[in-house]
DNA sequence: TATTGTTATACTCTATAACTATA
DNA sequence: TATAGTTATAGAGTATAACAATA
């Protein structure tokens, strides 16, 4: 048992221990994030034509048929209004979602997939999937599953401003 | 023990789960990271004035105290050539970056940081480091051991044309 | 007054392709 | 011929702030 005065050093030196673990661990789950996307990301424009910001917006309406408001759209794709009004801008003039009027409250739409929409987002998100799937195919599927609860305990312990309005918990991972 | 004729009903039951399982796995993979990045930019944005792409730049170099070419950064940002003279500019008009002539080859440039360079960005990563321990705070230290371990495979097996070429598994995890 | 969504603006990132200089 | 890096260009994403319509 040690007896020496030396706690608030071992403090220190447990917390910056733990620092370096946090970025270390926040800088490879970046470095395969940024491996994955740059792929997915380039394959989407050169055989859909389509970026990855739109694919997630059309994955989000996917999840809720009954559509979004601009507003839930912003923050469950975490980006500024402004920018969501030019996305959906976007992908109305291409046909594949349609802002519809909230009866209820004037100021606001709901937007939804198209049936053309919901078609070209099924397609894509099947090769899509495919990809994913070839992409993690060198690991065991036991260690995915691991990692996907690991994955599960970050989001809902993650300590961000963010986390405290998001509502996007409630689903991902079709 | 099953002695009826299923096996390719059931071999494709597997494929097609072990696809469902990698999905979700992309999904909740990148609504972690979507989460901690857009955290991540807007803070550095405010507080430094600085993109995640400046700030990774530096953050290469920060390791590389000998230099590192343009077709170096290029590969290990995943981005084309083109982007990386944009972001170099941009660091070196700050006096943060400089292009030092390759002697043996009079095409290229390494590209280092400067002190000052090198100051403001020890001093960014520091408050960066605690932003992220802050973040992480909420999981255990055996948790966050684990999913290292686990991402560093994922890193290691990831089945992408870019892992063929890519150098940048030498380091990372300062 | 507060909220929903849009507009206007400025900046950055990104990819592509043509180009210069050097190997 | 091939390679290292730049330039030119076009298209998107992003944030901010001012704004209109509605609650």
């Amino acid at each position: 048992m040690k007896i020496d005065n030396e706690p608030i050093y071992d403090l220190e030196t447990r917390l910056t221990q733990d620092h370096h673990q946090s970025l270390r661990l926040w800088l490879r789950m970046l470095s395969c994030t940024v491996m994955i996307e740059a792929e997915i990301r380039t394959r989407l424009r050169n055989e859909f034509g389509i970026t990855l910001p739109r694919f997630d917006l059309m994955a989000q309406l996917e999840r809720h048929p009954e559509g979004l408001r601009m507003g839930e759209l912003s923050k469950r794709m975490m980006v500024t209004g402004g920018n969501i009004t030019g996305i959906t801008d976007q992908l109305e003039q291409e046909k594949l979602v349609v802002r519809m009027p909230d009866l209820k409250d004037r100021r606001a739409y709901s937007v939804k997939l198209t049936p053309a929409g919901r078609r070209a987002f099924k397609r894509m998100a099947a090769v899509h999937e495919d990809w994913i799937a070839e992409m993690f195919s060198g690991m065991a599927a036991e260690q995915k599953n691991q990692l996907f609860e690991l994955l599960s305990q970050v989001k809902t312990h993650l300590n961000t401003p963010a986390t405290a309005l998001d509502t996007s918990k409630e689903q991902d991972a079709s």
